[in-house]
DNA sequence: ATGGTGGAAGCTCCA
C-alpha cells in the first residue's frame, strides 16, 4: 500500500490548528510529521486531527518550545525518543507503522546566531547534536527507516537563495554541511527529495522578516525527507508546498512531502 | 553593522 507523508514546521501547533486542518484536508497525506508544536503533548489539539481521519498521535512536547509530533492515518507505534544532548529538549521521536517502517521525526537545534562554538553555546549544541546523531547511526544501522523533520541546515548551494552571502550564517556554514552529511553517511541515508528533484533551487523555508518573502525569495531548504536504501526506491512524487507559506498566519516554513510505494 | 518579524510566556527567550 502506498503511503504519502508530509513534515512541517508548524511553529506553534495550538496557534495554528485550522492551518493543520486545512492542509490536511487539501492534500490528505497519510502521516504528518510536525515539528515546533510549542506545547505539552496533552494540550496539542488531537480531536480536530481525530475527526479529519488522523486518530493516531505520538508524541514529544514542552512548554514553549520545541515539541514533535506524528499524526497518523493508521497506527504508529512510538519506538523511541531520544534527547542525544541532554538538554532536556523535546527535539525527536520515532514510530514504528504495522508494515514495519520506522519514521524518525526530528527538530535540529537552530544554533543561534553566531557560527562559532567559542562565543555561542547554542552553535557547539548544534554540532554536538548532530555528531550524537551520527553515532546513533554508526551504532545501529537504520533499515526500512524514513527521517524527515527541520535539520535546520540547507546543504547545497542550490538549497539557498546565494551560496556565497550565506557561507558565515547559520544553516549554511561549512562545518554544519559537514556535520550533517556525517550524520547522512553514517544512517546510509538518502536524501529523497533531492533524488526526486536533483536540479534547481529548492527551499522550505523563508523569514517572517522580509516585507515580501515571495518576491524577495530569499529561502533555505532546511526541511528534509530522508530515507533508507532499501526503501528509497520506493519514493517519488517529491514536492514543497510554497503556496502554504502564502496562507493567511503562516508558519514561516512549507510541508515537504513524499509519497513511498511500499 | 544593524534590524527586520513572530510565538510563548509573562516584563525575555527563542527562532
Amino acid at each position: 500500500m502506498p503511503f504519502t507523508l508530509a513534515t512541517w514546521n508548524i511553529n506553534s501547533v495550538r496557534l495554528r490548528e485550522a492551518l493543520v486542518l486545512r492542509f490536511l484536508e487539501a492534500e490528505g497525506p497519510d502521516i504528518l510529521c510536525l515539528q515546533e508544536c510549542k506545547s505539552p503533548v496533552e494540550k496539542i489539539p488531537r480531536e480536530g486531527f481525530a475527526a479529519l481521519g488522523y486518530p493516531h498521535m505520538i508524541a514529544r512536547g514542552q512548554k514553549g518550545y520545541n515539541g514533535v509530533a506524528i499524526l497518523s492515518k493508521r497506527p504508529i507505534a512510538e519506538v523511541g525518543a531520544n534527547d542525544h544532548v541532554d538538554l532536556g529538549h523535546a527535539r525527536h521521536i520515532a514510530g514504528r507503522l504495522e508494515n514495519g517502517v520506522v519514521i524518525h521525526n526530528y527538530y535540529v537545534p537552530a544554533g543561534g546566531d553566531k557560527p562559532d562554538r567559542e562565543v555561542n553555546v547554542k552553535f557547539g549544541q548544534k554540532l554536538d547534536y548532530l555528531t550524537a546523531m551520527r553515532d546513533a547511526f554508526h551504532a545501529e544501522r537504520p533499515e526500512r527507516a524514513i527521517l524527515v523533520g527541520d535539520l535546520n541546515i540547507a546543504p547545497r548551494e542550490d538549497d539557498v537563495w546565494s551560496h556565497k552571502q550565506l557561507l558565515k550564517v547559520v544553516s549554511h556554514t561549512p562545518v554544519e554541511v559537514a556535520h550533517l552529511a556525517e550524520t547522512q553517511e553514517a544512517g546510509g541515508w538518502v536524501d529523497v527529495t533531492r533524488a526526486d528533484i536533483p536540479e534547481g533551487q529548492l527551499y522550505s523555508w523563508w523569514s517572517y522578516r522580509s516585507p515580501d518573502w515571495d518576491a524577495a525569495d530569499k529561502g533555505r531548504r532546511l526541511d528534509h525527507v530522508w530515507a533508507t536504501p532499501d526503501i528509497a526506491g520506493a519514493a517519488h512524487s517529491s514536492r514543497i508546498l510554497r503556496e502554504v507559506r502564502g496562507w493567511e498566519g503562516p508558519s514561516d516554513h512549507a510541508p515537504v512531502m513524499a509519497t513511498f510505494d511500499l
